[in-house]
DNA sequence: GATTGGCAGTCGAACGGATTGAGTGCCAAT
DNA sequence: ATTGGCACTCAATCCGTTCGACTGCCAATC
């Protein structure tokens, strides 16, 4: 049906649209690039990409606009990925390059990605799903309050308080750490769960009370923190594009501030390690992100597992520097963490 | 000059004008309130209030609104900090006394606090700077990658890799730990940053390189730490205010993003303990938030010193509410952060 | 002297009609 | 398949009118 050029006017008319926010029509297509055809023929061809749904008229005497199904062709099939700028690679470089911690470097990646992308960021902490117990401590606070603190090979430390119901023996607590570390280290998080569920049996009877209050607020808290945290930058984009979207930016902010919902939407998307991939419009609508798109990579640390970063903006974005943004500073993450 | 009658009328214009973001005008002021007096009487009165720029008209045939200066007098004589609602105490006791650790407890307070404001609420990080070392420990992670975990008794826990230029000896380290511990334990942190700067002294020769490389990344860590965190949630009530502001949200968001812009903020507010301060439009000229206030209190953990939390809204906000909550949130996170 | 009712004047908001212009759809010709 | 021409549509813009809320002022009154 839809010819060669009529997909070279879908993407012309992507384009422009993103670039000037306004309906593209056929005169404007003529003038701007070389199709070396009249208006008229475009104009045909614009007939044939409505058919197909994947261009709209807002109102019956005005210029097309792309539908969630013509970005959704433009980006499968017509977005060239051009790769980012020298400047841009250096940026890159020199910026994730001072970072020291692995805090550091989220905070650093995310801010940098929005900068790149002129929208709101998302970088997702390494999955602690595949990650190993690379450490447990545990430090007496008070007479009955012990801090545990919790570190995973990806780099990650979590703590937590715990009151016990018996005064702290600083020289026992000493060799319960022992125990622990050489039970739990290198241990994938379950099993490490499963390992402390019995950990309290090879203790003389009268201290496992004691030892089991420990090891049962260790279990919540490897459980606990499956759950991924994320780190985002970049919010006040959404207001400069404000235009985009229909009503207010307001539930579209809501959504962002609830991070479960963007990390059930991460974890719908599938990413092979090193590519991206897009979901756009309406396909977000079971977020309540019907007018956003999601731009989505995956980065590796040192724990095996897959991680995922991504951008989210109004459905009129600029795809191809997005995904090529996005795989970029997803590669460089991969590298950096990796060598961990 | 402005009469006791005077005042009143100021106090009901914020009032209505806070609830119905519209300019109030005398008619209204007489049906909605029981003054006694004719509408002509209480024009009059808004002359005076008009002289004094404590009203404003926007333009010559439309009701008043409150200036900054109104604003700032009704927050300084007009307000009655209304106390909290039984189910807002009930809400403030069962959500935060679910907390776990640190992080929790400072992240609902946050959310809580929007929730109790309908606005942006920040809340920072316990201070470092009158804090105590609690704990510090010495990870080894690969042959010559350490992570130093540094725990202080405000419940804070800061971690760090360091590459050292030697194979680690994780016997030697464990001596390493011991030592670091017995100099740095109930150290304030630049008393501690101090006694690591002479600290690989008290090893032999040999080994003082590699001490000294543990040390003063530990003392960077100490030192760069001073700088303070902030959570903050309810981004989103911005976008429902967007009226509020004469331009685009763009700007308020951007110096919302830049943390370090709010912490000098915060820092130019003094809060006594239990108390609350607010800054008005204007008066926030030099952070770009010239059409926001900010709600600021202070809250006093176990190391001491005081940290801030506070709400940021458009000028036109319900003060008395949102001190009142600031107030309440501060309290109880005192007394909460006080027992650790 | 404070208060009041009355009244003219002002100005934004809302409404409606006319105009403009960008862009389409269709058709007959090439 | 492509093109030029042409009638048609419709949002955006401008302009004039009306409507209504409110003020400011003044003379009368308590």
């Amino acid at each position: 049906m839809v010819s060669a050029r009529g997909l070279d006017v879908l993407r012309v008319i992507v384009q422009d649209y993103v670039a000037t926010r306004e309906p593209v029509g056929s005169k404007s297509i003529v003038e701007r690039h070389s199709f070396g055809v009249s208006a008229a023929t475009i104009r045909n061809d614009m007939v044939l990409l409505e058919d197909e749904e994947l261009i709209t008229a807002p109102h019956t005497s005005s210029g097309r606009v792309p539908t969630d199904k013509g970005y959704r062709m433009f980006v499968d099939q017509l977005a060239d990925l051009r790769p980012l700028t020298g400047a841009q690679r250096q940026a890159i470089e020199s910026f994730l390059g001072q970072a020291d911690d692995l805090d550091d470097v989220l905070a650093r990646s995310v801010r940098l990605l929005s900068q790149l992308t002129n929208s709101v960021a998302l970088v997702q902490y390494p999955s602690l799903a595949t990650a190993r117990v690379r450490h447990v401590e545990l430090v007496p606070l008070h007479a009955t309050r012990i801090m545990t603190v919790f570190i995973t090979d990806s780099g990650r430390v979590e703590q937590r308080l715990i009151d016990v119901s018996e005064t702290v023996d600083e020289a026992f607590l000493g060799e319960v750490r022992a125990k622990l570390n050489s039970a739990l280290m290198g241990q994938a998080l379950p099993e490490a769960a499963d390992r402390l569920a019995s950990f309290a049996d090879i203790f003389p009877v009268e201290r496992q009370s004691f030892v089991a209050q420990i090891a049962s607020s260790l279990v919540e808290q490897v459980l606990a923190n499956r759950a991924d945290k994320l780190v985002l930058a970049g919010t006040a984009n959404l207001a400069r594009t404000e235009q985009d979207f229909t009503g207010s930016i307001f539930p579209v902010l809501e959504a962002i501030e609830e991070q479960v919902t963007l990390l059930r939407l991460f974890g719908e998307m599938e990413v092979a390690n090193g590519s991206v991939s897009t979901r756009i419009g309406r396909e977000n609508a079971e977020f309540g992100l019907e007018e956003t798109s999601v731009v989505t990579g995956g980065y590796s640390s040192s724990g095996g597992g897959v991680s995922r970063l991504g951008v989210l903006g109004p459905t009129r974005m600029d795809y191809s520097n997005n995904m090529a943004a996005v795989r970029a500073v997803a590669r460089y993450l991969s590298r950096l963490l990796e060598d961990n």
